[in-house]
DNA sequence: GTCTATACTTGGATAGAC
DNA sequence: GTCTATCCAAGTATAGAC
């Protein structure tokens, strides 16, 4: 389909606000196993049914399009990202190293989404603003929880900054957003391999150490 | 195409007798690209055209259709395949170490085409023959092979048993590729991982420490 | 040799029977 | 709710111009 979305904005808070059954669940299930092994394009609506149990058509019984389908499970997959995460930084030693995993983490991960799902250079430019609007709703959260680090840096006489903790967290996240970018487009999406987060790491280590003194 | 093949021997030999142009090898390097990363059945012919610089059109002008492709590319790699195995095999310092691992390799390689090329059941059903007809090309030379470590676990006194060593090789030989198809029914294909080797190693050490004495 | 045009098949999506 | 029938676009394969 070559349906243009005027907004995904409308698409993404409808879906999170949906009400989700069982047998959403299990077209969820169904299609993220797909999207993981086949990637969005080669997916076919076949593939989703067969696994699901249901007829092709019946899929449009619970959700508009291919694409709502997979921006649903995007959502779905993003729920668990945020505790996963915050998780998995407290479980490094010393908040310098905290905040270097968060924020590279958080690249990683999102670069792993678009080479898993194999998103084509014509459906990242339809998808991608998908991508910004999901992550958008994770915005604040994330701030809190890096602000949250930077305070304990802080008092912990690791580093300081002439800047609130809160306006730090901001531009860090920025920053990541930025390498985030940065990383894909570099390499992950035309060669078809994974992509290459070590330069994006260095880089990122370099100017935390610049940064956080 | 749902076109039937009465016997792949014909395909398989004939793709092994062609003289290939540099042309061919530019289109079998592009297939091989695809295939491993869509696996066969998601792989266009638009795909391999785009990657090989070629209207797809073009591409039957070198290959009968995307069957033969396929199985030249499978031809390709096998050739590298037995050089490359018993070079592997060699460089473990005992002979139960390289029997066992000879044995066990075969079953992996074998299991990995299958997976990275993601043949569907249906495919698998379709195009295992074409596979059977490749690996008896070079049985005979991996039969001497084994026939040979055989010969020097024997020499060396590392075991012993009632056959020739080529009557032994034969039926180990026979015992790897049993294994090898079970280890694809139980575990690949259906449910899109990777093969998982470990019951199968595990029981091809156990048979080879009750036959090798 | 390579391409355009085209026949036939499969995938995304809709309409409507049950 | 789920399916069959169907539309249109994309994929496999062929014919034929150049």
């Amino acid at each position: 389909m070559k349906k243009q979305y005027a907004s995904f904005t409308i698409a993404v808070s409808k879906l999170r606000n949906m009400k989700y059954n069982p047998k959403h669940t299990l077209i969820l299930q169904a299609s993220a196993d797909c999207f993981a092994r086949f990637g969005f394009d080669k997916t076919t609506l076949d593939d989703i049914g067969r696994r699901a149990g249901l007829n092709k058509a019946s899929l449009y019984y619970y959700f508009k399009n291919k694409e709502d389908i997979f921006i649903a499970v995007v959502l779905n997959e993003t729920k668990s990202f945020i505790a996963d995460i915050q998780a998995k930084t407290l479980a490094f030693p010393d908040v310098r190293r905290q905040i270097r995993f968060f924020l590279t983490e958080r690249i990683r991960r999102y670069s792993e989404v678009i080479h898993l799902t194999r998103l084509s250079v014509e459906n990242l430019e339809k998808l991608g603003p998908m991508f910004e609007e999901v992550n958008r709703e994770t915005r604040d959260s994330e701030i809190v929880f890096l602000t949250m680090l930077l305070k304990r840096g802080v008092a912990e006489n690791a580093f300081n900054f002439p800047l609130s903790s809160v306006e730090m967290a901001e531009t860090l996240f920025f920053l990541s957003n930025a390498l985030k970018h940065e990383t894909l487009r570099s390499s992950g999406r035309f060669a078809g391999q994974a992509p290459d987060f070590a330069p994006t790491i260095s880089h990122m280590e370099k100017l935390l150490q610049l940064i956080l003194r």
